[in-house]
DNA sequence: TATTATTCTGAACAGTGTTTAGAATAATAG
DNA sequence: CTATTATTCTAAACACTGTTCAGAATAATA
């Protein structure tokens, strides 16, 4: 049929991902699908499958943009708070993270519930690592004696932690809903529960060297 | 057309939930359909929807069964255990959920992927309680002065941080990939240090009445 | 034996992601 | 300016999906 040249493929791109992000606002991505998101950018669906391969690397783009959008929240968030001690900024850092999740739901619950037969692009696996880089780096001067693989068991258990309980507090409905008697046990109070707890422990065992950590 | 009659109702059912978990320990419930279960149990796709309502039902009745089968082992994980102490059972309690989930990956992700519009049927959601009530059981036992709020908190916190665990564990593609150099930080040992950590430090803010903990 | 109830299916429907031939325009070469 | 090549884009078709529904076949009952 016909050409038109409204948008450049990047541009076109970009538009596809702010629109697919417009709708995960207030919508699920289980209810969202290729001809929909064609028809919301007033395209084809072909033309999107030749822009992105297939449905499946379009979402993935939009998580790639997801993970952007968090790295940039948490790093802003990690520059406003230098001066405080790495403790506290570590309880910063996943209160940060929490917060996105909970402001973007369907967005935050694609990222992780998307999968690909492939495997995990680089690109994306390095934006991971470097969040565990920065947690690291905290834990270091928390517990300077702490050998290379007690760090990174520490930063991966706590990361681990941090992230279910985001899932729980983000999708109380499935998990486990909190009792309404005891309205104190948000997500908040479980991440400050978990990393004031395990911190304080983890660096009075580095520092006594005994075995509680490997 | 015709009628059969080789099974029950219920037998049926039984024979559809366990032809999809059988399928689940190969392969993702996303390349499933109802056509696909209809042709494994050999009836029509409008059958399985006459049994059970649609395909998203037939999902919650495996995923029942799922949780049915984790309840059964975590408890008799215990009354092997009856006589270790309160910490190492809720050790031993996690590490048994994480060997469910490394064992049946596809069925474990079904349980927490498949969602509803509706809310979660009050079974499910006791017999999700039903774990929790197991974990502050211990938890009173290794700090008896706690109060009933710091115990559901440290209970969920617990236990929202031993699942993001799994999922890292389970799915180290999309979350994070454990640097090859350091195979020790495996599922087990964050677990480890987790609930070791954690509860050291929880027992004696508990003890010594600190603001670690609400 | 006639009537009612249950069990089950095939066909149809609207939706999905994906492929592909080819139309319409832009860019380039002669 | 014209002819050729390259790019952009779509409509139509394909094989799949979950779901609905009229009605056939059997069982249970009157």
């Amino acid at each position: 049929m016909a050409r038109r040249q409204d948008h450049s493929p990047e541009e076109l791109k970009a538009c596809v991902i702010s629109s697919v992000l417009e709708f995960l606002q207030t919508q699920s991505a289980q209810v969202l699908s290729l001809r929909q998101v064609a028809k919301r950018v007033g395209y084809s669906p072909g033309t999107l499958i030749n822009l992105f391969g297939n449905y499946a690397h379009l979402l993935l783009a939009v998580n790639a943009c997801t993970l952007d959008q968090i790295s940039e929240r948490l790093e802003k968030k990690l520059t406003k708070a230098e001066d405080l001690n790495p403790q506290q900024q570590l309880l910063l850092f996943a209160e940060e993270y929490l917060s996105f999740a909970q402001q973007h739901v369907f967005q935050w619950r694609l990222l992780f519930e998307h999968r690909l037969d492939e495997d995990v692009p680089d690109w994306q696996q390095n934006r991971i690592n470097q969040l565990f880089d920065i947690i690291e780096r905290r834990l270091i001067e928390l517990a300077p004696l702490a050998k290379p693989s007690q760090l990174q068991q520490a930063s991966r258990t706590i990361w681990a932690s941090v992230h279910g309980i985001c899932m729980l507090e983000v999708d109380n409905k499935i998990f486990a809903a909190v009792d309404i008697n005891f309205p104190v046990v948000n997500g908040e109070s479980m991440i400050q529960s978990l990393i004031n707890n395990y911190l304080a422990s983890w660096i009075r065992s580095i520092e006594t060297n005994n075995n509680l950590n490997q």
